[in-house]
DNA sequence: TGTACATCAGTGAACGCGCGTTCACTGATGTAC
DNA sequence: TGTACATCAGTGAACGCGCGTTCACTGATGTAC
């Protein structure tokens, strides 16, 4: 409120813009959830009171918006993850970091489908993701990674191939500023990284229908599940 | 070729139209392969060289069409996982066979990744899958819970709760004709079941792209994780 | 402090295209006597 | 076997709607002297 007076005119036309890109992404999100992926410019710009020529005021194309939804998105669900986890008192305690972690994953995944189904789902038709989306989309399996390295007791035991240990090195030595203790070796790397893509299946398999008419009990089935790959990260 | 000779006309007839529906499907599926399951009718009929509204002699609407082709997809899918399952002469090997029927899944996938979509992917927009749906749907677990039924060693300990257990125990009540011999405690049931959905997963995270600049060696990256199952499984 | 100029947000019309579905119709194919 | 009728496939026009993107434009807001 103050601040108005103190800051030059300049910014604020940058905060009106900004507030401006804001709601347009708010409202491209509540689309999202009745059209899914076929998001719709003329809609958005109809739900805001504006000509949708408008629109390209803020956006350049329909692909660019869609782009930072995504990347909305994979933060959004980056940082329900890192709340969920940090709910958990006792750092030491992975076991229980991992649970909230998943559960975590989970409650956002059902509060927000459409997004979630943006991210995860089948590829947008014709829609090719930037390299900006990268960055944002690791910060969710970090997070999981973080606290398969916590695993006190014997993992399974796995030998990962040689080409797939490469591979997974690659990925955690980029991660390595971000993540600096990294005491991961191969087997630990792989399974973490297999756990993130099996609690992946479990929502996923939930949230796109195929759970219908087969498992009323959901909860209890996502529980079991993440109980079973804590076992097998040995946490 | 004689056949038509001896059919009577009325069969002749009936027999065009079941080809028209045939390559009506078969031109659809190639378009789903490029548009995503925005399927459109007019691009259909285009490719077939009639006018748009001809398909409705063979399709009561564009969601029909949709249904029929999941459906053909379920079967197509479940035929294929049972032949890779067939392979395998030593029926008793439940490990050879899981690593087939695995990957009997996820060479389907990747060979046809718009079906794999239509199926398992973000649902699409607007479209409600009837009932014809569920059976097929359940071939291919069908194969998965029975050769997990195979399991000789002790499988990974599990206490699935009350609810869950009733409603595993309804759907194999439900398949009990198929699938005759169901040996299979409550643990086995929700392992098996569990396994099917991380399985899934794990294809799904492929295709979907999120293994992009991320895992090259991704045949030894699903081999893995069918190993794992089987572990989890006992198998 | 006041004025001339540049920047920017938003308008409205248009381009060129797409879609699902309906409907009255023409001809060909099959059926019944 | 031949003829009258019914069935069915496919046409072409139309309805009513949607879309992304471009472009010349009006006014308001911010900047520099």
């Amino acid at each position: 409120v103050c601040d108005n007076l103190v800051m030059p005119a300049a910014s604020i036309r940058a905060r009106v813009r900004a507030e401006m890109i804001d709601e347009i992404k708010s409202v491209a999100r509540r689309h999202l959830a009745s059209d899914g992926a076929n998001l719709s410019l003329r809609a958005v710009a109809r739900d805001m009171g504006m000509v949708s020529s408008a629109l390209y005021r803020y956006f350049p194309s329909r692909d660019d918006l869609l782009t930072a939804l995504i990347v909305d998105g994979y933060n959004a669900l980056g940082a329900a993850v890192e709340a969920g986890d940090a709910t958990v008192a006792d750092r030491t305690d992975g076991r229980a970091r991992w649970y909230a972690a998943g559960r975590a994953i989970r409650a956002w995944a059902l509060a927000r489908p459409a997004e979630y189904a943006l991210l995860f789902g089948s590829p947008v038709p014709g829609y090719q993701a930037p390299q900006d989306t990268v960055l944002a989309a690791r910060r969710t399996p970090l997070v999981l990674l973080q606290i398969a390295a916590l695993a006190t007791r014997p993992a399974h035991p796995v030998s990962p191939p040689a080409a797939l240990t490469r591979d997974l090195t690659g990925v955690v030595d980029a991660l390595a500023e971000v993540l600096p203790a990294t005491d991961l070796d191969p087997g630990r790397m792989a399974l973490g990284s297999i756990a993130w893509i099996h609690l992946f299946g479990a929502v996923s398999f939930e949230l796109f229908g195929q759970l219908n008419n087969v498992v009323e009990a959901r909860d209890e089935y996502f529980d079991l599940q993440l109980g079973l790959l804590a076992d097998l990260l040995g946490l």
